[in-house]
DNA sequence: GTCTATAGATTGATAGAC
DNA sequence: GTCTATCAATCTATAGAC
C-alpha cells in the first residue's frame, strides 16, 4: 500500500496506479449497497473513488465488470471472516459470534439492508450472468454454516444452515424495510437461542 | 368488465375506459415483479398492458405514481387473502395455509422472488417516500400475523410474527438467489413444523 | 379520451489530447 | 497512464393532433 508496482496479480494495472482499481472496487460495492446497482451511475461510483469518470474505463471496460469485481470483494471480505471465526474453540461459538456481527451492523441494514442480499436480489432480475456469481458467494456461506452443524452432530445440518441463512437475509429485509434496528437486535438474540437449543 | 360507467371511486377516469387503468396497475405490478422497478421502463409497463406509451400518462402523471398503485395492489390482494384465511377454524390452520400457499407459489419465488419482499427491497433504495407504503403495507401481514399467535395464546406473539414473516422473506430470497424450487418446500414444511410446536 | 411525435435530460461508453 | 470532451442510445415526460 506504500511504495509501488505491488499487486501483480490483477489484469488492468501494467505498473502504477497507487490502489486506483481497488479504490473503484471499494466505491463501487458501498454505492451499490447504498443505491443499488441500477440506480447507481459510472459518475456515482467515480466520484466516491475520487477517480475522473472517463478514467473509469481504463480499469473496467464495462458496468457489469465493476458489479463483478464487487462481488469479488464480497467473497474476499466473507472468506476473511470465517477465517477468523474459525479460530473459536466451539461450532456453536463460530455460529453465535457471526449472528453477533449481524446484530452489530444492526444501523447499516435498517438503512440499506444486507449488503450481500441486497445485491442478490438486483442481480436476479438482470438478464447478465452476474447472479449466478452472486449465487456462488451465497452458497459459500451457507457451506460453511452447514460444516458447523455438521460438526455439532447434525444429519439435517445443510436445511439447518439453509434456516439459519435463511432467518438473516430475513429479518435484514424487515430491519430494512421498517427501519427498525431493534428488530435485528430482538430477532439475533432469537437466532442465538435457537442455535444454543440445538448444540 | 363487461358494460362501461362501472367503478365511481378511483381518481382518474372520467366516464369511460374499459379498465385500461386496472389494466396498467397490474401490469406495472407484474413487471415490476419480474424486472424490478428502476430497470422497467414505462415503455415495458406500456407494451404488458396493450396500451400505447403517450397513454399512460392520462391516468398516471408520473412513474412514482404508477410505483404507488402497484403496492396499492399488492395491499389490496393482502387484504383478501387474509379475508379468505380468516375462515378457517383456528389460528393454526390460518398461519398454516399461510406458509402453504407461499409454497404453492415457489416456482415463481424461484424465479423472481417474493412479489413483494423484493419490491419493498428496491424500494428502500429510493429517494422518494415510496417505501414508507412498502413499509405499511408489511406491517398489515405482520399485524395480521401477530393475531394469530395472539389468538393461541402467545405473550411475544410480536416477535414470533416478525420471526415467521421474516423466515418466509428469507427463503423467498434464497429460493431465487439458488434458482431452487424445492428450498421452499423444505423450509416451508419446517415453518409449518414449528407453528405445530406452538399451538 | 386516445395516441403520435418529440422535447429534455441522463447515461454508458468511446476517441483522442496530454 | 490519466483525463476531457463528446457520441449514441435510452428514458421520462409533454405538446398537441385527432
Amino acid at each position: 500500500m506504500t511504495d509501488s508496482q505491488v499487486q501483480a496479480d490483477r489484469p488492468a494495472p501494467r505498473a502504477k496506479a497507487p490502489g486506483k482499481r481497488e479504490r473503484l472496487i471499494t466505491a463501487a460495492a458501498q454505492v451499490f449497497h447504498e443505491q443499488g446497482v441500477e440506480k447507481t451511475t459510472l459518475g456515482d461510483i467515480a466520484r466516491a473513488a475520487d477517480v475522473p469518470v472517463g478514467n473509469v474505463y481504463y480499469y473496467f471496460k464495462t458496468k457489469d465488470q465493476l458489479v463483478e469485481a464487487a462481488i469479488g470483494a464480497h467473497a474476499q471480505q466473507l472468506q476473511d471472516l470465517t477465517a477468523l471465526l474459525d479460530q473459536l474453540p466451539t461450532p456453536q461459538d463460530r455460529l453465535k459470534a457471526l449472528v453477533g456481527g449481524w446484530v452489530g451492523q444492526r444501523d447499516l441494514a435498517a438503512r440499506f439492508g444486507c449488503p450481500f442480499g441486497t445485491l442478490a436480489s438486483e442481480l436476479d432480475k438482470r438478464d447478465d450472468g452476474l447472479d449466478q456469481a452472486a449465487a456462488t458467494v451465497m452458497r459459500l456461506l451457507i457451506d460453511w454454516t452447514e460444516r458447523q452443524f455438521r460438526a455439532m452432530g447434525h444429519d439435517d445440518a445443510r436445511d439447518l444452515a439453509v434456516t439459519m441463512i435463511s432467518a438473516y437475509q430475513g429479518m435484514s429485509l424487515l430491519t430494512n424495510t421498517l427501519r427498525d434496528p431493534d428488530l435485528m437486535t430482538t430477532q439475533g438474540a432469537r437466532l442465538q437461542g435457537w442455535i444454543d437449543s440445538l448444540a
